[in-house]
DNA sequence: ACAGATGGCTTAGGGCTCGT
DNA sequence: ACGAGCCCTAAGCCATCTGT
């Protein structure tokens, strides 16, 4: 069942605060969250459309100030950009994108967003997929003034896509991450997989990434902003019932700190069997909560590698430095790691 | 005050090196 | 040969800084 703009303010706790066109700065000197719509009302699913109103100019436009764009690791034609971008578009849902303004004004980030140009990284790189579109001077934004911005982001995110039509997930590029058109992470880290690369310029002066990592492992205790949506989540658990048990390797502070468990390919504590043979999203019982991971085998064109599962950062919640987890296949087909 | 530029945070993923 | 550890880059999104 799609979603309207008050339901997910709603679901968040937050009163809507106003809607203006796009283009327009809201007179809200407060954070928030905003949510852009097909739609100026906050309840009608009304405006909807089956297929998204790209507009081809905007995509030459694209083109030629993003020089290293490329779909699935090849330059594109027009054609097939358009097509690649039109499989995220939802037919049934209204809401397009869903920002948020943490530490400034929803004034000043919408106005960041609204000048910033597609192919441009700053001064706001994100939900850059609304700028391709042909309506786009025709579509609403809607406020509401948080105190907790990234919560009630995250919850608003959260709850669209457990809402998506199970129609409109299957025509969807990835079924997987049925997220708002234009919103192409979530939570932070989870990203939609669209096959894009380049589509926004190089930083001038990317960082070495020597210094990335010591402050990465300096934070690594660093609480995920979208934990607690992830949390509330993990609801379901799998039935009970165990089928086979193998070990998996040994969780070393440097995997807690990239929320990912290794699976070893060969030998007798081999779990990888238990594993799909390609990359893939999967569903896991991590101690008993159920996660949805991503899965990559490894196999590389020389040879064979750990497999790597990547259930993020709710792994430092759940699980100690150097334990050996034991991964079981369940009776009824699910995957089990406790 | 505003617009634009730069930086920070976080994760994904490819691939190399080292120890066993 | 293989498992394990780590380096490095890319990406998405938001915050902060800086110049006009």
């Amino acid at each position: 069942m799609p979603t309207t703009v008050s339901e997910a303010f709603a679901a968040a706790g937050l009163s809507p605060g106003g809607s203006v066109p796009w283009g327009t700065k809201p007179a809200l000197p407060e954070r928030g969250v905003y949510i852009v719509s097909l739609t100026d009302s906050l309840d009608s699913l009304q405006g909807a459309l089956p297929r998204a109103p790209l507009s081809p100019t905007a995509f030459e436009q694209w083109l030629s100030v993003c020089p290293e764009l490329t779909v699935d690791g090849a330059r594109p034609p027009l054609e097939q950009l358009i097509q690649r971008v039109a499989a995220f578009w939802l037919p049934d849902e209204v809401v397009l994108y869903v920002g948020l303004a943490e530490s400034q004004s929803l004034s000043d980030r919408l106005g960041q967003y609204y000048q910033t140009p597609l192919g441009k990284r700053t001064p706001h790189a994100g939900g850059y997929f609304l700028k391709l579109l042909s309506n786009l001077h025709g579509l609403w934004v809607h406020y509401a003034a948080s105190a907790n911005p990234t919560h009630a982001e995250s919850v608003i995110i959260g709850l669209f896509s457990s809402n998506v039509s199970d129609t409109a997930k299957r025509d969807l590029k990835d079924p997987v991450h049925p997220f708002p058109f234009a919103n192409l992470e979530w939570p932070r880290g989870v990203r939609k997989v669209h096959g894009l690369r380049g589509a926004t310029e190089r930083r001038a002066n990317q960082p070495k990434s020597t210094t990335r990592t010591k402050n990465h492992a300096s934070r690594s205790g660093h609480t995920s902003p979208s934990r607690s949506l992830f949390d509330r989540a993990v609801t379901a658990i799998a039935p009970q019932g165990n089928y086979a048990s193998c070990k998996a390797q040994r969780v070393t502070a440097k995997n807690l700190s990239r929320g990912q468990i290794r699976i070893p390919s060969t030998g007798v504590s081999s779990a990888k069997s238990l594993f799909p043979a390609s990359r893939s999203a999967v569903r896991v019982v991590l101690r008993g909560s159920l996660l949805r991971a991503s899965w990559d085998p490894r196999i590389g064109p020389d040879r064979e590698r750990s497999g790597v599962l990547r259930v993020g950062a709710i792994l430092r919640d759940l699980v100690g430095e150097n334990e050996v987890l034991i991964v079981t296949e369940r009776i009824d087909g699910a995957i089990s790691i406790d």
